[in-house]
This record gives structure tokens, C-alpha cells and sequence, in this order.
DNA sequence: CTGTTAGCGCTTTCAG
DNA sequence: CTGAAAGCGCTAACAG
């Protein structure tokens, strides 16, 4: 077994709360003793047990992130993001996947609270009653990642999903483009999800472009999804001239229908991506797409929460991570 | 406050022993005080401490992951697969990430022990005296991923590196090609590394094609580097008819700078790359790839792992992860 | 400035 | 089958 604080004490003939005392560079120890503490401390490798120490101090420096996946680049960015300031601060990581399910949601919620994480990200479509039921009655500092947040006391880190949809398609239609479908993600995904429709939507209205029912097509986040609706969206009969996808995977699995299909890309149909993964660069034509920052998303998910754990400032309910439209060669002027 | 077990004893009317008796399925319990006491605890949803638990225990239902990043998609869907097992386990991952540091690696290493880990899944380049002292001292089950250990007592689960890298190439030199570059990865970065290279140097010179210096390049895993490490054969003057890339990333990275010096992949130049990850199907041409399956490979890390805590069986030293060669459009049969 | 003494919330002998 | 008591390793008053 390990060394504890008596085995210390004993060694250096003093007390245990003396040893204490150095550990937490506590108050005034006397130099002698502190440094007779500290070579024995050094000599045994002692590491005191944090278990022990979050027990009495009902702090454990360990703060939990639950998210659907990790093996989706943007949730693994993020995570960087929230791992690089945790870090800083000297908190340590727990992570829970929960694939999307409310009730691992619950579950997870629970099991962090037992380990008495002193505060958690989460990332869930919408909050339901019993989300924050946990969260409330265990006084769990919390903070929504990718999703607004409409819980007073939980607040939220996200993007502008409507306006940088917007600005998009607006985009495209300033390219001449006034056939524009969009393949959306699936309707239960939550806020963000309907916000990058309601986006597209607004901007063809602006325009005074009525889109009908078979310009929209549903798929999740997969691009062998991307190929399915693509391949829908084009066997409804509709021809677009440009495709705005919800996600620059769903632009890579449409993409690659088209081309399949014998469409050439960018000069049969325009494509506008989300989420600037780094293939968006490698895949010929380069997608256009929104970029934002999935690790400053990160970072500062986890600075709201340290406020949140510190009491010290009440972060904004809302914070938004910019973004920007990118502009490459899968994208066009149309003409007619 | 949360409630404790005194306040549930004290609401059941039973001492805490009694308490402590049913949330552990204890023994034999009075059924009717059992359900009495469950059903206390159900109303005020009380939830014992996992640290005070832990701490008389001695075991935290804990492990620690220590992996160089996460952003990588190779490591996203390992955590995945440990985290699929995990759960089933009814274990908690403790998350770390280093950078390739072995300063971090050992900091979290010890981290991790403090915070009283039952195991941990550890990925680095190559275990040093350090990483070994703090394991073997404290008696900390871990198993090594992506790399084989030489270090007895610490298994690993790991590919065949050697074999897939020089099937790999004999699959191109079957395809008439002897010209064939490699980009490796850089020297340090561990043996798995240094096997990929390997794999392609046997299979050359099983063939008794010699190679020269400016046949191989350096790069470390990005496009980027790829893209640089490519220019760098091309302008050394060799005149390669295939590349063989130790990872996609860096396959799709030199097949970018081909493309853009103007060179048609497959015909001008094959390319062969490494880790089958999603986009080698989403790329034109698609990439041909040695295909493992990650995911397997940190369920089968974990499963290891709780050999080694529960020290039930001892897991082998080695456990190797098969492996597949994927031949897609990027390779083809070189005519001279 | 230092040691003694209580606990933190739980499990686990040990009696009964 | 149940309760009392000790103790896991540490911190935090409280005296001295």
C-alpha cells in the first residue's frame, strides 16, 4: 500500500497536521520543519490521496464532460479545448458517452454527482425535466455546450446557428443561386439543428424564394446518411443549383453521390458545408463551409464554468463562439 | 447538502450499518427493513458518496486514459471502444491528455494514482524508467495501447505494424510497382513507427529492390506535413511510380500536393495509405488503406485491463489487433 | 507556530 | 440479522 500523511508525520517527527500544513503551503510552518517535511515527502514519493482530501474539503478538482460521442472530430476538438484550461486550473477530466440517450443523460448525470465532480459540461439536444432536476437539486455547477439554454442558473456555450446558416445561404444566393436545397439534420436533434433550417429558410424568404418540400432532405450527421438524402433530394425530380448540408460530412456524403452520379462540383451544384472539419481542405473541389472554433468552444465552456464553480462572476446565460463563412471551390457563381 | 447514510438510517429508523447493508445487496437483510430503508432512499433520491466509498474501499470504479490527443480521430474512436466496455463495467474514465509530453505523461500518470484509479490505459511513444517507476511502486494495473511493451507486468494491445506495413507494400510491388516512396513517421515517434518503416524496408529488399535516402521522407501525422513531405521526394528528383504514407492523413496530404503539381492519382502516381479512416471513402480517388478497427482496440485495452485489477487471469503480454489491406481506386497496376 | 481532536461519509469487524 | 464502534486518509478548528 501507499504511503499516508502519518507514515510522513512519523518520519519527520512531527504531526500530521503539520505535514498538512506543507502540503497546502499552508499558513506559517517553520522553515526547518517545512523543508525536514518536504525532503522526507520527496525521498518517499509521498502523494496524498486526493479521495481522502475531496472527502473533507467536498471538492474533488475533477469536473465531468458528458457528450454523445468522441469519435466525431467536433466533440473530440472540443474536448481539447475544455482539457487545454482545465489543465490550467488543475482540474482533472471525467467523460461520459452517452450516444444521444436522454436516459444515459440521467444516468451519467447521477454517477458524476456521486464522484462529486465539482462541476459539469454537458452536451444535450434539450434539457428535460429530470436533467434538471439533477442538476438543481444537487446544486451541480453546469454548463450546456452546442445547445442555447433556456435554464435560468445553466448557462450555455454555442454558435449563432440561425445567422450563420443565414449568412450561408445568403451567400449562395448572392452566387446567383436561387434553387437551393438543404439537407437538414434529423427533426429530434434539438435547437441547434432547427436553427440552421430556420436559418435557411429566413434566407430564402428574404429573398422572396419559396422553397417546396422536396428542396428539404433529413439525414444524421454521417456522410453515408449525406449520400442517402442527396440521392433523395435528386430522385424527388427537384434540380437544385446549390446545396447548403448541416454539416460538412453530410456535404462530403452528397458530394460524393453527385459525383458519382456524373455531376461535376462545383458546376452543376454548389456545395456549402458546416463545421470546417479539416478534410474540408483535403477533398476536391475544397468545401465551403462555416468555420467556428470547436476548442475555443471548449475553452470557454469550461471559463464559464470555473465562474459558476467559483461564485465569484455570473457567466452570461448565452455566449457565442463566432464564426465565419468560408469561401472555396466547391462554391460558384450560377449562371443561368 | 446532499443527504449521507446517516440521514437515511436515521429516516429508516435502522442504524447505518443496515444502510450500508442493502445499498451493497448486503448479506442477509430483514426483508422488510431492506425495502424500508429503499424505499427512504428512493423518495429523497439519496445517493451514497463514491468518494467516501472509495476511500474505505480503497477503489475508485475509476480508470485513467492517458492518450497524447483527442482531436485525432484514432484515438476518439479508441476512447470509444474503452468507454463502451467501461460502461458495461460500471467504470468511470478519467481523461488525459499529453501532447506526446512524457513530462505530462508522467504528471497525469501521477495524477491519476492520487485520484486513486483502479487502472490505467496508457498510450505513449515508449515507456521510460519514470513512467515504469511510478507503476510498478504503485502497484497501478496498466496496459500500454498502440505500442507493444517490452516492460513485464504492463501488456499491450497493439497492430502488427511490421506485417500490415509490408503486406501493404508487396501488395504494390504484386501491382508491378518497384518505384515505391515512403513517408514515415518521425524518429521518435516510437516503435510503431519505426515497424511501419520496417515493414516497407523488409518488403523491398524481399524483393531485392534497393532503396535510397530520397525515396523516404518524414513527416508527423497531418496533411500538412504530408503535403510538405511529398514536395520534398518529388523535388529530391526520384520519380516514384507508388506511395506508400504511414497514415491517411499524410497519404491525403501528399496526394494533394500530386494533384496540385498536376499529377493523376492512380495513373501517374498509386498511394497507398494507412488507419482506414472515414474519409478514405469520401476522397477521389478513394484511398486504398491498411484497415484495423480502433474500436476494437481499446475494448480489447480494457478488457485487459481488468484482468490485470482484478487479477483474476493474467493477460498476455502482447495482444495483437488483426488488420486488413483495403485496396480502393488510389492503387493500380503500374505499366512500364 | 504546532499538536490534539474531531470529523468528512462510508464499510467492516465484532458483539449481541 | 442488526447495531456499535473503529477507521479509511485527510483537513480544520482549537488550544497551547
Amino acid at each position: 500500500m501507499s504511503l499516508t500523511i502519518n507514515d510522513i508525520a512519523r518520519l519527520a517527527g512531527v504531526s500530521k497536521a503539520t505535514v498538512s500544513r506543507v502540503i497546502n503551503n499552508g499558513k506559517t510552518v517553520d522553515p526547518k520543519l517545512r523543508d525536514n517535511v518536504l525532503s522526507v515527502i520527496e525521498q518517499v514519493n509521498y502523494r496524498p490521496s486526493a479521495l481522502a482530501r475531496g472527502l473533507v474539503k467536498n471538492e474533488s478538482n475533477l469536473i465531468g464532460i458528458i457528450v454523445p460521442e468522441i469519435a466525431n472530430i467536433v466533440f473530440g476538438v472540443m474536448l481539447e479545448g475544455v482539457s487545454k484550461v482545465a489543465e490550467i486550473y488543475g482540474y482533472d477530466i471525467m467523460l461520459s458517452l452517452t450516444e444521444k440517450s436522454t436516459k444515459k443523460e440521467i444516468h451519467y448525470l447521477n454517477l458524476h454527482r456521486d464522484k462529486q465532480v465539482d462541476g459539469i459540461i454537458l452536451s444535450s439536444r434539450s434539457l428535460k425535466k429530470e436533467h434538471i432536476e439533477i442538476i438543481e437539486r444537487f446544486e451541480i455547477p453546469c454548463v450546456l455546450i452546442g445547445q442555447k439554454s433556456s435554464v435560468p442558473g445553466i448557462p450555455s456555450v454555442h454558435l449563432d446557428n440561425f445567422s450563420a446558416s443565414y449568412e450561408a445561404v445568403k451567400t449562395l444566393i448572392r452566387f446567383g443561386h436561387r434553387k437551393i436545397a438543404m439537407i437538414r439534420a434529423p427533426l429530434d436533434d434539438g435547437e441547434s439543428g432547427d436553427e440552421r433550417f430556420r436559418g435557411y429558410a429566413t434566407a430564402l424568404a428574404d429573398e422572396g424564394i419559396q422553397f417546396e418540400d422536396d428542396w428539404i432532405s433529413v439525414s444524421d450527421f454521417s456522410a453515408a446518411e449525406g449520400y442517402v438524402a442527396m440521392k433523395q433530394i435528386i430522385e424527388s425530380g427537384f434540380q437544385p443549383t446549390a446545396l447548403f448540408a448541416a454539416s460538412d460530412k453530410i456535404a462530403l456524403g452528397a458530394m460524393n453521390y453527385l459525383q458519382d452520379q456524373g455531376y461535376m462540383i462545383p458546376r452543376d451544384i454548389s456545395i456549402f458545408g458546416f463545421d470546417d472539419m479539416d478534410v474540408t481542405e483535403l477533398v476536391r473541389p475544397k468545401l465551403s463551409t462555416v468555420h467556428y472554433s470547436s476548442i475555443e468552444m471548449g475553452m470557454t465552456a469550461f471559463r464559464n464554468l470555473i465562474k459558476l464553480i467559483k461564485k465569484e462572476e455570473i457567466p452570461a446565460q448565452h455566449t457565442n463562439v463566432p464564426h465565419q463563412i468560408i469561401l472555396r471551390d466547391s462554391v460558384v457563381r450560377h449562371v443561368s
